[in-house]
This record gives structure tokens, sequence and C-alpha cells, in this order.
DNA sequence: CGAATTAATGAAAACGTTTTCAAAATGTCA
DNA sequence: TGACATTTTGAAAACGTTTTCATTAATTCG
């Protein structure tokens, strides 16, 4: 690859001002701004992000960090795609990273990330109260969380109103009769879950229904298989649910799975409630209600607040909250018995 | 962050001396390496990886560039986490760039990689013929090919047996008496559609069937809309299939909605095989045939051999041709009219 | 017309590493 | 003991940029 000294070679002038027509070409006349043009196209020059990195303090590095538990939930794919089409319109690249909901992974991503000057980071956080990203934070790291919160921090942060999610999944359910409802949830650990539960509970207590600790089931949530099991003992339960609502898309599948294998019929013999609304979710026999969520304009979101950071490192830190939505199909029906 | 230089004063000693701890210790006298790795230790010293790579000229950069059509197709989700995974190991990070099959944005993301000088690209080409990844690989820059041909090129390449995937699908079908098959398939320009469909001919023909042009329609790879509409001219055809294959995964999605939507009964009314199994295709009613491809296995595969090529960039290129496997669930069953 | 701006350019330092080369200290051997 | 090899260390160059500072040429102004 051509290099800013061979091009200033082949046109006649200094490395310097081969480097101003790059950035700012004002300052150069523009018979030898034409000339040196000439010269980076016939050479193809293109300029090494590396050395440029090295080279700026800060804000210019072109690259972005963006730590996610799995790319494989497809909820994270949305989020990534979005983050990944605003940073492409900006000429940015994106270093991903695949936590496992591991801190110790979350903690190496977060020095690698550091040590190659990206000039923000994207994540929701693994621990809403875990002080190692408040720590990055602090250190002057430009920091969005997205989907997740962390807790008593000022930080740039998009996430959906996930306490109405919860809610509106169990208000759907009790408005059509329902009664016992279970839920499939996680650690509280992970503001997005808790919140969500917050929802279901409250719900419950609205309606003047007490909270049955038997129906609430915390999983691995990036395990279907384990939601699986967990739906299995709900349906194996004396006094079993007569609706589900599983809070992620991976516990979603698990249960539909469980509730095959118990030959039972959606929504007859019970009614489920998903969260996100995936592209299966209408091509399944019946289609899926579900609780959407907008994982790709999350992600856009996020990464305009991230470039929002970077041209203003000291403006004031900003929570956008969006809306869940409830898509009503055909996996949840009245309850009379 | 804590420089070389930083440690060098810290303990005493030259950066040499301190770099050469980081690399070659053996060089180093017992008791200054001791003290330099306590330097180390005490100012939480992580080397740069922006300098690193800036400075040594290729194969150490621990950076790997990966570009794919889109992150929200779940099989290239499970690629690009097998080659995390391995990269993981290795302490290399990943660069993911997607390109929506857009040459353009594929060509854009060539240059950004090589101008962050990563270590080596893999991708599944938008072009088996297309010369920029030619190019590419005659500079010198180490390529894997993953899901996709290059043809006459000589390059590593991880592939399934696609001829074979799309043979046994349409085998499959004809075993259970199906005569009129038809197939949603992709441009040419990719060698993976382009070999199942070649698959599916050879089947037809192995079984005295004539091609019939009217059941190959050929749709945009990305969207299961479209072929959602394809699948909607096929059912509408005066004599329409009894059987239809779909060559991806979000092609089955939109298969799968179509037939929803002439509230046909699968696999009473039609039948249906797929290509990928995804996470969703057993929790789907009825549960999805399918054949399956090992895309995790790929994406681990296609970044053991970069590692490999890294390690010693003139080996010999191989071809990994893996097995697909058919999974028999109910989306398919007899045909007797 | 001479002084003072302004415009246009380049030399050199810096970013944080690795690597080459040389120097100093120590050990070995006849 | 003296020549030579080995071990241990550091100074300085290099990677490809950006940026500071100085220099020269051209322009403006009183």
């Amino acid at each position: 690859m051509a290099t800013l000294k061979e091009v200033a070679k082949h046109a006649g002038v200094s490395i310097t001002t081969v480097s101003r027509v790059m950035n700012d070409s004002s300052k150069v006349n523009p018979e030898t701004l034409q000339r040196v043009r000439r010269a980076m196209q016939e050479l193809g020059y293109q300029p090494n992000r590396v050395a440029q990195r090295l080279r700026t303090t800060s804000g210019q590095s072109k690259l972005l960090g963006l730590i996610i538990p799995d790319i494989q939930n497809q909820f994270y794919s949305s989020i990534v795609r979005g983050i990944e089409d605003v940073a492409y319109d900006k000429n940015y690249a994106v270093i991903l990273c695949n936590s496992d909901e591991d801190p110790g992974k979350e903690k190496f991503y977060l020095d690698v990330l550091q040590s190659e000057s990206v000039d923000g980071i994207i994540l929701p956080p693994i621990h809403q109260h875990g002080k190692v990203v408040k720590e990055l934070i602090k250190s002057g790291m430009p920091v969005v969380c997205v989907d997740r919160k962390l807790s008593r921090e000022r930080v740039d942060t998009v996430v959906i109103n996930n306490e109405k999610g919860g809610y509106m999944a169990v208000e759907h359910l009790l408005s059509l009769g329902h009664r016992r409802i279970a839920i499939l949830t996680s650690s509280p650990q992970f503001s997005s879950f808790e919140e969500r539960q917050r929802g279901y509970e409250q719900a419950l207590r609205d309606h003047g229904l007490e909270i049955d600790e038997k129906l609430i089931r915390e999983g691995d949530p990036r395990s279907s298989e384990h939601a699986r099991q967990l739906a299995n003992e709900l349906l194996e339960l004396e006094r079993a649910p007569s609706a589900i609502f599983a809070t992620n898309n991976l516990m979603t599948l698990g249960l539909l799975e469980a509730v095959n294998e118990n030959g039972l019929q959606i929504p007859d013999d019970i009614s489920v409630i998903g969260f996100d609304d995936m592209p299966w979710a209408r091509a399944v026999t019946p289609p899926l209600t579900v609780i959407r969520q907008p994982g790709y304009e999350m992600g856009r979101r996020a990464a305009e607040l991230m470039f929002q950071r970077i041209a203003d490192p000291r403006r004031e830190q900003v929570q956008i909250m969006m809306e869940p939505g409830i898509v009503l199909r055909e996996s949840t029906s009245r309850w009379v018995k």
C-alpha cells in the first residue's frame, strides 16, 4: 500500500503537504492540491488507519468496540446491525466481541478495546452494578449502554421500558381471563430481566392477585435448553399455569419445545406470550403473540449517541427509553375454566 | 494507560529491556525480569496494540477482518461465532463488516481492513468470479473463503457439499412420491446457490424427470419477503408443485408465510424442506425437515485455516468440504395423488 | 518604498512499539 | 594472563501518520 511519503515524492512535495490535502485542504495552493490529488489517485493511496490512530489522541480512530452477550441471539444481531449501519455512514468499523455473560470475558475485551484505542464502546453491561464498566467511564472512554442499564451512573443509555413491557404482557393475559400466569425470567443482575419481572409482578398486584414464587423461574438467558427444562417443570406443577410469559426470544423457543413435548395445544391448553418479535414468530403455528422491542432501532440510536459523545465529550448524558409494543397473534386466547 | 516508557522508568531499565520481557524473556537476566514484571503489574501495563501493529510488518496484528452479507442471517451469526471463539483463544479480535451482497460495500470494507493492517480476512465472496478478492489474495493478504467458493483460485476454503445437499433434499422428496418439486434459489453468482440448484436438477434428471423452468425461482437471498412473493407465485401456478425446496433459512421463512397465507396445511397439502437447521426449525408446527449445515463448525474451521496460514504464509492451500445432513421432521410427507 | 501581514510550504518531533546494532560486563579457554 | 565468546543491556531507527514551528514568498498598508 502506498504511503504518504510515496505520494509526496510522486507529487514533488513534502509529506506535510500531502497530509494537509487529506485533512484541511483549505490551507494549500489550488495547483499543488491538484497535483497531490492526482498523485494520490495514481498510487491508489489509502491512509493507514493504524498510523492515524497511533498519532491522534482520541476521537479519530474510526473504530468502535461492541461487546454483546452472544451474536447468535437474534435480538443482539439486530442491535449490532443497527450500530454497524450508522458506523458505516461515518466511515467507522466495528470490533465485535461476545462476552457469553462472563464478566471475565467482558473485562478481557474491555482491555483489548482500550489497547486498540477505539473511539468508544457500546455494550449491554453484564452486571448493572458492575464496577469495571463504571471505572472505564471514569477513565474518560466514551461508553453507551444499550438494552441494559448501569445503575446509579451517568452514562448514555438506550433501553426500552422493560417494566412496561412486562406489565403489558401480563395485563393482556389477565384481560383474557388467565389467573395463574407463570414467568420465565433471568437473574436480576441484568437490569432488563429484573424490570420485566417487576412489570409482571406489578400487573398481578394491580389486579388483586398475589405472587406465587412457584410460577417464577429464573433461567440462563442464553439457553433455550435451560428454558425448556424450566418450562417442563412449570407444566408438571400440580396447579399448572394456564399461561406462560417468556422474557426473551431464546427462552420462548425453549418454552415452545416444552409445550410440544407435553402434547399440549397452543392456545387451547395453554397461552404463550414471548418477548422479542423475531422473524420466525409469525411463521410458527400458531403465530406468536409477543412483546416487541425495536432492536435495530435501538442499535442505531446507541450509535448515534456514541457519535454525539465523540464529537462533544462533555455533553450531558442522555437516557433514551423506547416503547415496547404488543403484537397480538394467535398464541394467546381466552381462558374460561 | 501505562506505556513501555513508564514501565521502564519505574523498573529502572530501558524500554528495550521491557519490550524483551514482553516478547522473548529468555534473553534477560532473571533478576531484571522479576523487577520488570513487578513494574508491569504495579502499573497495570497493557501493550498498545495499535503501536504493535504499526511496527510489526505482518502476522502479529492480533486482528482479523470478517465480511459477511448480513449478521441478521442466523446462518452467518453461527459462522461469526465460530470464528470469534477461535480468535478469542488466540487473543485476536475481530472486525465485523456487513456487505449486504453489495460489491461496492465489499470493496469498501476490503480497503478499510487493509488499512487497518488486519492479519487476514475471512469472507464468503459475493461474486465467485469477482476480481477484487482475487487481487487481494495476489497482494499477499491471507484470505479464507467460507460458505462460498472463489472459482479458479487457489485459496483456503471451507464450504459444505452444496450440490449433495440439494440432491439429498430432492431425493428425499422424490422418495416420498413427489414429482412436481419447486425450488426457491438465488443467483448463480453465489457458488452456494448455484451448486444447490445443480444438485436439485441432477436429482430430478437421475429419476428421469425433466426440469420445468417454471418451478425454479431465483430470489434475493437476504429477503424472506421476496421469497414469500415467489412462493405465492408458485402456489398459484395452474399446475402447482406438491413440494417446495427453499435453499436458505430466510427463504424458508418466506415460504412458510406464503403457505400460511394460502391456507394450506403442511405437509398434507404441500411438503416443505428448508436449508439450514435454525433453532426455530424444530419449534415451528409442524417441525421442519431441513438440510443441515454446521455453521458454527464451518466458522471454527475457517478461523483455524486462517491461523495456520498466518503462521505459515506459504503452506499449500486447502479446501475443506464438510458434509450436509438431512434432518427428517414432519414438514415432508408421502404424496399419493 | 519599507514594514508588516498573510499564504504556502517543509523539517522535525511525536505517538508506542519492535528491532538492529553496538557496548559493557562477564565467563571461558589455552 | 590475555584473547575471545557469551550474556545482558541500551541507544536509536523505524513503522505512517499529525502537528508544531519555522521559513520563504507574496500581498497589503501607511
